[in-house]
DNA sequence: AGGATAGGTGACCGAATGGTCACATGTCAA
DNA sequence: TTGACATGTGACCATTCGGTCACCTATCCT
């Protein structure tokens, strides 16, 4: 007989984490519980420009990929982002001898860019 | 007058980075380069189940995310594997100081998963 | 109890995406 | 120079995706 953590099955399908992250309003989301961690999907809403409707799809979708986990409490159901997902993603290209190499390159960047700053989405 | 370095523009706009990444074909592609850097499109496609024209559509879309680089060489073109665009993934949503957790959970599942293998995608 | 609040389901439509093909350009080698 | 090879372009079609709405269920509070 085998035991099954949790952990396995909140990082089972790699596919629904790559999808999930490609759309803008679900990274906002993720950047949203980043800074507040367990906020509520009428929290959520309020930060978007966007129908309550299309947010809870939108989290309906991290939840299914693993990259949100959430809690009921009452009526209110909480979000909390949950990083190993995002860590899986970086072990599989970066490798361990090179990643010193990405780490160089992104410091000459950061410097470069506090020179000439850039707008991002 | 300000200096643009190339690095600016390997890493310009987010959004391609996800949306390139959210197609098991240009992940297949990526692991390609991962295993083995500099190929060709034609070597590329004979790995896949898939047209000439299709690789290189997606080898396109990847380029101009900036997670491959090519390089011409006579009538060849070769592709490269660049590190720098997943790394940025990864430093946006693993705060610094939670990152031991996730590495720990991930030594967890790893040690779980040693007993139980399970196919991925 | 009963109204207000938080969350959930299924269908629907316009827009974007994945894949293929006919055709075109540039390069090597005999 | 001529034919073979490696790569590139634009149009086209089936499928998927993002967002909204009408409608429904569960919980809280007075």
């Amino acid at each position: 007989m085998t035991i099954r953590s949790p952990i396995l099955i909140l990082v089972n399908d790699e596919d629904l984490v790559f999808k999930a992250l490609a759309d803008p309003t679900r990274r906002a989301l993720l950047d949203s519980l980043f800074v507040r961690d367990g906020q509520t999907l009428t929290q959520l809403e309020s930060e978007l420009e966007m129908t309550r409707f299309g947010v809870m799809k939108h989290l309906r979708l991290l939840e299914d990929a693993g990259l949100v986990v959430t809690r009921r409490q009452g009526r209110e159901k909480l979000h909390f982002l949950n990083p190993v997902p995002i860590r899986l993603i970086h072990d599989r290209w970066i490798d361990k001898y090179t990643e010193g190499h990405t780490r160089a390159l992104l410091d000459l960047k950061a410097e470069l860019e506090r020179d000439e700053p850039e707008d991002r989405t």
